[in-house]
DNA sequence: AGCGGATGTCATCCT
DNA sequence: CCAGGATGACATCCG
């Protein structure tokens, strides 16, 4: 009953995801786009899967969506790319319960279940979706994966680029509903043959994306119901992946997929090398079919079909396709939206591709787990590739797996790239498995930028995959590719293993094909990429290039190396820096330290003038002099010191410094009256000791601090503490009780005063030091702050640039395999795609008007 | 003897 | 205007 299976890209600001590294399908959750068109538009069904975030997390999202509403579709998806962001996987599975309770769950917080790190593993273990990602099992799994993955990302950059494929299948409500009801517990199996409803663009670029690695085909199950058109290779390749279908049901899917060859699912081209060969005789009606259905699912991808074919979808189903392609051209608006149109509109290719790619995706995925259910895909698809490495490719992907999360996840797409292109053998497996395959022979360390791997992706499927099939097509018509080929092609016969720099190479060399200056810097990071893919590497050249690329101005991008450096150099500082976080910490003990010393002083502030010592001498000294209550100045202190008194003591200690002041009058007094600024108070006060206090005092006096001692001199019947602190209007009391002379007021104004002063001294380090350490820490938090953010400027650069390159690549691979009405290739210097309402368009660049290209084109894809 | 930290003190400004 | 807080500058001690 599935008419149609549409795969979307939605460039959805938002749902901007692809996984760079794996760089497996790019597709993205235009499905989201889709999804609310679709939703509007009634039955269909809406297939979203998700991969690997970055490598960093490999994130899994499937969502499955069924008559679901938008705000539903809506809110799930930004859950899930939230999720994603985050680094969780999630398996949305609103499918099979019907969804909303899943849906709950996922909106009130990823369930273990939901949060799948390895979706593919479990698909491995459990067959895919078989295993509902809630199940018990899995949390165990699941946690220790993110945790891992949590440890893992501390060291990178999380980059939120994620790579998202989204299938739309259509079908009449009626079979909708049947399909939903009965598909939520098929579902499960139904992902390996799901993608059966899946028609070719879409198909193929779920294949790209879900397909392969969840093989969300879970629609099999529907397919079977709904007698959803079989798939295209790439669904067979999905369909390899899910092992889980029974022969009833691969026949189904078969059934089903030959219904969408039929309908027109345009994959076939690139796919169906395989399928071709599985029955060539098939071909030929296919062909005329496909031709039509392939030109319409390739225009559906390049969405140019997509705008149009849209028509032709079901003329057996009667599913109307359109709609789709509709909702695809509605989509392009933002620069973004036109990347992810390019995507779309390479996803008829790149889908193989990406197919294949998604295939090694989801073999990357689920290869150790999903192995099972690639076998069962693969009898599906074809036992082509499949008899060869389903086995060997799964214990290949398990180990490759194990590699790849131990190591970080990027590697895995460089490594699946590789794999493609070195695995000959694995035709079919290799377009899925090849990528692990690949990833085998490969060290990790050589990432592929998502990009190549799509390249290769499509390459490999076209030659790999499809070798006997699909090549000869492809060959016949590889010239079509001119340049495609040409790097294939040089590659060819290994093209799988050198087809990531083909790919790249692929970059650079098109240049002229994509206008796109930014690409043309792009590509020679390709290279590097592959090579380089340290992150670090890659960040500081991401920045770079980025900058580069994305027409950063010069300043621009020597600000972004700066930020860089500034950043490298903020690492640094931090280490080396007080702010860093050694230095923080020795920082902060020093704060520490200098906040207790403030501590103290504020304390000692307040005790300022009594240490204990001096609070001892004074008490002497006040109690000898004044015969002052020595209680009372005890109290007195310690109410003058309470802040301080507590912690203490000890500190004190320090504070006792009172140094020579507490000396002898005499010396003191002579070096002072000669260097005291005040000398004449001073002197007098210092006489006045002098004369008085010295014979008997002598030991007192030098504990006592000067003014004590002046005190005594003076005969000032009161303690330095009592003139100090008491409020105003009782010093003047106690001021007016005692008939005092001048000299004696004198002094004890002058003792209120510095002792007050005293305090406020302490007070003011205190506060100095206290400030200066909440810059320190102000200090250090705006250069996380900068680091954070100069993080996050990289990464969406990174990502930036890495849509670029894929749209590059999209778009040569579009022109390759774009063929005028006389077979040639359209020559990318002499066309250009543009991104319109109606969808992708093929315009010479020398026309002005874009509506005489669509036709064109239209025209070109058809013959194609 | 010189240095740096801790304090005290003074002068000044401000509240 | 005064008392007192705040603070810079300076002086002293001390380790």
């Amino acid at each position: 009953m599935l008419t149609n299976i549409y795969a979307g890209y939605n460039l959805g600001e938002k749902t901007f995801f692809k996984d760079n590294k794996r760089g497996f399908i790019f597709t993205f959750s235009s499905v989201l786009l889709e999804a609310h068109d679709c939703d509007t538009k009634r039955a269909s069904f809406y297939l979203v899967s998700a991969f690997d975030f970055l490598s960093y997390s490999r994130l899994t999202v499937t969502l499955k969506m069924l008559y679901l509403k938008k705000y539903f579709t809506e809110g799930l998806i930004q859950f899930t790319i939230l999720l994603s962001l985050i680094g969780v996987r999630l398996d949305l599975d609103t499918y099979l319960n019907n969804q909303l309770p899943p849906l709950h769950e996922i909106i009130l917080g990823p369930s273990s279940a939901y949060t799948q790190t390895q979706f593919h593993n479990l698909r491995n273990t459990l067959d895919g979706y078989g295993i509902h990602p809630k199940s018990v099992d899995l949390d165990h799994f699941f946690a220790t994966r993110r945790l891992l993955n949590q440890v893992r990302s501390l060291d990178h950059l999380r980059v939120p680029s994620t790579e998202l494929s989204a299938w739309l299948v259509h079908r009449d409500p009626e079979t909708v509903v049947s399909a939903t009801s009965q598909s939520g517990p098929s579902i499960a199996l139904d992902n390996g043959g799901s993608l059966e409803d899946v028609n070719n663009s879409e198909a193929s670029a779920m294949r790209g994306a879900g397909g392969a690695s969840e093989t969300t085909y879970s629609l099999s199950g529907e397919d079977s119901l709904g007698a959803v058109a079989p798939e295209d290779s790439q669904e067979q390749g999905e369909r390899e992946n899910s092992d889980d279908l029974s022969k009833e049901d691969i026949d189904l899917i078969d059934i089903l997929w030959r219904q969408d060859i039929d309908l027109g699912a345009g994959r076939e081209v690139f796919n169906y090398s395989s399928r071709q060969k599985e029955s060539e005789a098939d071909k030929p009606n296919e062909e005329n079919e496909e031709a039509g259905g392939r030109e319409e699912s390739w225009r559906n991808g390049l969405n140019l079909q997509a705008v149009q074919s849209l028509t032709h979808v079901d003329g057996e189903t009667g599913e109307s396709i359109p709609t789709e392609l509709t909702s695809l051209g509605a989509q392009t608006s933002l620069s973004l939206q036109e990347c992810l149109r390019l995507l779309e509109a390479t996803f008829p290719f790149g889908e193989e591709p990406e197919f294949q790619a998604t295939g090694s995706t989801s073999q990357l995925r689920a290869p150790t787990e999903e192995t099972p259910s690639t076998s069962q895909e693969i009898p599906l698809q074809a036992p082509l590739s499949q008899s060869d490495s389903p086995l060997d490719l799964e214990q290949q992907w398990q180990d490759i797996m194990s590699i790849m999360e131990l190591q970080d996840m990027e590697v895995n797409n460089t490594a699946v790239n590789v794999t493609m292109n070195n695995d000959p053998n694995n035709s079919n497996a290799s377009t899925t498995d090849s990528a692990t395959v690949g990833s085998f022979g490969l060290p990790p360390s050589t990432l592929i930028n998502q990009d190549v791997s799509l390249h290769q992706a499509s390459l490999p499927s076209c030659s790999q995959d499809f070798p006997p099939l699909f090549n000869p097509e492809l060959d016949s018509t590889v010239v079509q590719r001119p340049t495609l080929v040409r790097l294939s092609s040089s590659n060819s016969s290994n093209i799988n293993s050198t087809f990531g720099a083909t790919n790249l190479t692929g970059l650079f060399l098109p240049p002229p094909l994509n206008s796109t200056t930014n690409l043309t810097t792009t590509p020679v990071l390709p290279d590097p990429f592959s090579s380089l893919l340290e992150e670090s590497m890659l960040d500081e050249i991401s920045l770079l290039d980025l900058a580069m690329e994305e027409g950063f101005s010069q300043d621009q991008a020597s600000q972004l190396e700066d930020e860089l450096d500034s950043d490298s150099g903020l690492s640094l500082d931090s280490s080396h820096s007080p702010a860093s976080p050694s230095n923080s910490e020795t920082s902060c003990s020093s704060a520490a330290s200098s906040s207790s010393t403030s501590a103290t002083f504020s304390e000692e502030g307040a005790v300022g003038y009594s240490t204990d010592s001096e609070a001892a001498t004074a008490e002497a000294d006040e109690g000898a002099v004044g015969g002052y209550q020595p209680e009372y100045s005890k109290l007195c202190r310690m109410s003058y010191q309470d802040p301080s008194q507590f912690h203490g003591i000890p500190q004190l200690e320090s504070v006792n410094h009172n140094h020579t002041y507490n000396l002898p009058l005499a010396s003191s007094y002579s070096e002072r009256s000669q260097l005291s600024t005040s000398s004449s108070k001073k002197g007098r006060d210092k006489q006045l000791q002098q004369t008085k206090l010295q014979p008997p005092q002598d030991c007192v006096d030098r504990q006592s601090s000067r003014d004590e001692r002046r005190a005594r001199a003076m005969d000032i019947p009161f303690s330095n503490d009592k003139i100090i602190n008491l409020p105003v209007e009782e010093f003047n009391e106690l001021l007016a009780k005692h008939h005092l002379n001048e000299d004696q007021l004198s002094l004890i104004r002058d003792i209120r005063r510095r002792g007050k002063n005293k305090m406020a001294a302490q007070n003011c380090r205190k506060r100095k030091l206290d400030t200066i350490l909440k810059l320190e820490e102000g200090v250090q938090d705006l250069q996380r702050e900068k680091a954070q953010l100069l993080k996050e400027k990289m990464e969406y650069c990174k990502c930036i640039r890495q849509t670029k390159q894929k749209v590059q690549s999209l778009t040569q691979e579009l022109f390759a395999q774009l063929r005028d009405e006389e077979g040639r290739p359209y020559s990318a210097s002499e066309y250009s795609l543009q991104y319109g309402p109606d969808g992708v368009l093929l315009m010479p660049r020398n026309m002005t008007t874009e509506q005489s290209s669509k036709p064109d084109k239209k025209q070109k894809d058809k013959k194609k």
